[in-house]
DNA sequence: TTAAATGCAAATCGTTTGCATCTGT
DNA sequence: ACAGATGCAAACGATTTGCATTTAA
């Protein structure tokens, strides 16, 4: 356990938002300026491996980034709107009778289960409301990348 | 409509399993040799734009390449192998309840739901029957990547 | 004819690695 | 003391880009 580590540790816990390899060295520099992009990246695969920390990928909205967090007890699902870059988070428990499904049907023992959604956030729906109908679905399609 | 075009749709429809940019343009090219990876990756963004192909990141089992699917009426999910790197998927009546009720929810419109399981498949589990419970429960925790 | 698509090569971005040095236990 | 963790710099793999050229409609 070493200074480094603690300083990424917290900076992961700290955050409200996901955090990315390269924000989340920026966040740890401040309290051990001379930690190294190597030591986030494997300080992150020990996290994971450990089960700690999950990694997201938030439906690359922004490049090929990962993103980060702490593994809570209950899954949750994310939701990335496509027009604002927003990210919602949501657990149901319709989503762990389903992973329960998955693994009576197919014999899977499943260590990991990531739902991302993409769409455009109720904000976004709403908002522009000179859009015609057909921007709307011209926005949706385009959007869907 | 190009013959690259073409060539690139008719690979991602014929192949039974899921192909990475890489081997799309290896199978591309055995009908349109001069073919140019870039035009591969072009073409992959127009088809997703359009909503006829899914990416997938098959749990990063090989690196960060994506994985390319036409998209079917039906979402279905993904389960990798963290052991022998198989995929299988499967579609539940359970996963569109689910992706109704999110949109019910939290009012997103949805336009893509990516659903991944890692773990170990039954195939896995039930080989090595010398290993025991201890060596089972390390690898599915190793497995966690 | 001409807007759009292509090939080529170089660039970019996130991530990983080899290796010498340093540090926690 | 020494296994393991770190910093540094270089390497890497997947993907993207600028630009001159070709092609489908």
């Amino acid at each position: 356990m070493t200074a480094q580590r603690r300083a990424l540790i917290e900076a992961i816990q700290k955050s409200p938002t996901h955090l990315d390899a390269g924000s989340l060295l920026e966040r740890a520099r401040r309290r051990e300026p001379n930690i190294d992009r190597a030591t986030v990246y494997r300080t992150i695969e020990l996290l994971k491996r450990l089960g700690l920390v999950d990694e997201l990928d938030l439906m690359h909205l922004e490049g090929e980034k990962h993103f980060y967090e702490v593994k809570t007890r209950t899954d949750h699902i994310h939701l990335a709107c496509f027009r604002c870059g927003g990210i919602e988070e949501i657990a149901s428990p319709v989503f762990d009778l389903l992973k329960a499904e998955i693994a009576q049907l197919t014999g899977f023992k499943i260590s990991v289960a990531r739902l991302e959604v993409g769409g455009i956030c109720r904000a976004c729906m709403t908002a522009k409301p000179r859009a015609s109908p057909e921007e709307r679905e011209e926005a949706a399609m385009t959007a869907n990348r």
